[in-house]
DNA sequence: CCGGTTACAATGCACTCGCATGGTAAAACG
DNA sequence: CGTTTTACCATGCGAGTGCATTGTAACCGG
């Protein structure tokens, strides 16, 4: 073999500069031509590492992922409950460049997941799997609140968090084309915090 | 002139194959070719009622956006604030095959008006004006609510509705993907609602 | 030192795309 | 009646697409 290279870093490297594209013109501006360029490789280095088109999407997705994920499991310590869920929120939201950029790229591969072609049901199932994982965790910092006597126990954990989550989801687009300014949003997130932290 | 045609009926009839094209196969299933095919036309007809395919795209969204009014204007007339936000709020989710369809193409108008070209700010702006008339119309019915005694005045109806509508907007997804089934989605709704009008 | 495998790069191919062009038929209008 | 305008239809063009093919250089194991 010539050339020790990595190949999950190439491969991460060409996945954000999918990202990057389909920022800045969506999913439709996503050709191999481009991302090669974009990514400033050669187009035959692409297919090098991705065999289809699909395959490449699918892992761009991933990438972004974990990505997500890792920005929100580094985010500030917390210790209460409801702080958790505040920033654990505000990480999904489209508040600065960098959380706008994923937000973006996130509604991008969402609608795909939604038509009936192969890939689509790969994508479908990749945001399927993660949503259960996030809603236990907002149930369960829910409970934790609940017996700590900050949340009405007569509430359903797992309802509150679905709703919670929902709602978050629900402000991502409209955020996006600038109905609600960050502020804004915050103040929603916050309003409905209060809403649910109320005093037995 | 010739054959005296009906202008508007032609483009309505062509907005609906654009539907069933991005129902279908997405929003990069929509080829001028494939629309003539699937409205039953021929090319140069669709190209004679639309310069442009963006053109095209932006009446199939406002032609989206009508046919779901119209379905919730003629919604079964509700006599109490609570029935008013709960049927507008289940119209909007895909709970049967008509309204999966909608909320599937809406979707993908969605993805497409968050990209920056100057088609997505168009569409961008057709969704951000008719925001303010829902929101709106929650926020009286809430109100009302209120009014009666059936939900606490301390509560703010624009917070509220925004949350609600947030929260419904939330839940397309996930239940689009399947991970609710429609009766779970309208348990959802029902307990969001429960809380909110609670006793004074 | 040498076959073999890996890591690219360059090119070509069949196809599709949006759109422009040119033509034809029909009806209103003078 | 003839002219003009409308309503198409068929075709073609240049650009761009994903992918297959082929070539080449580098490195390792024997």
């Amino acid at each position: 073999m010539p050339k020790i290279v990595d190949h999950e870093a190439r491969r991460r490297h060409i996945a954000e500069a999918v990202h990057r594209l389909i920022d800045a013109k969506g999913m439709d501006g996503v050709s191999l031509r481009e991302v090669a360029s974009e990514a400033g490789v050669s187009m035959g280095m692409v297919q090098h590492y991705f065999a289809t088109k699909d395959e490449m999407l699918l892992l761009a997705l991933q990438h972004l992922n974990t990505r997500i994920s890792i920005r929100v499991a580094a985010a500030p310590d917390q210790d209460s409950p409801r702080a958790l869920l505040r920033t654990g929120i505000l990480e999904l939201l489209p508040l600065d460049d960098n959380r706008r950029f994923e937000a973006r790229v996130g509604t991008a591969f969402l609608a795909r997941s939604v038509v009936l072609d192969p890939l689509a049901s790969l994508l479908a199932g990749l945001l399927r799997t993660g949503l259960p994982y996030v809603l236990a965790f907002y149930a369960d910092q829910i409970r934790a609140a609940q017996t700590a006597g900050q949340i009405p126990a007569r509430l359903d954990p797992l309802q509150e968090a679905t709703i919670l989550f929902a709602f978050a989801q629900g402000m991502v687009n409209p955020a996006l084309i600038g109905h609600y300014a960050p502020d804004e949003v915050v103040a929603a997130v916050d309003y409905h915090l209060d809403r649910l932290f109320a005093p037995v």
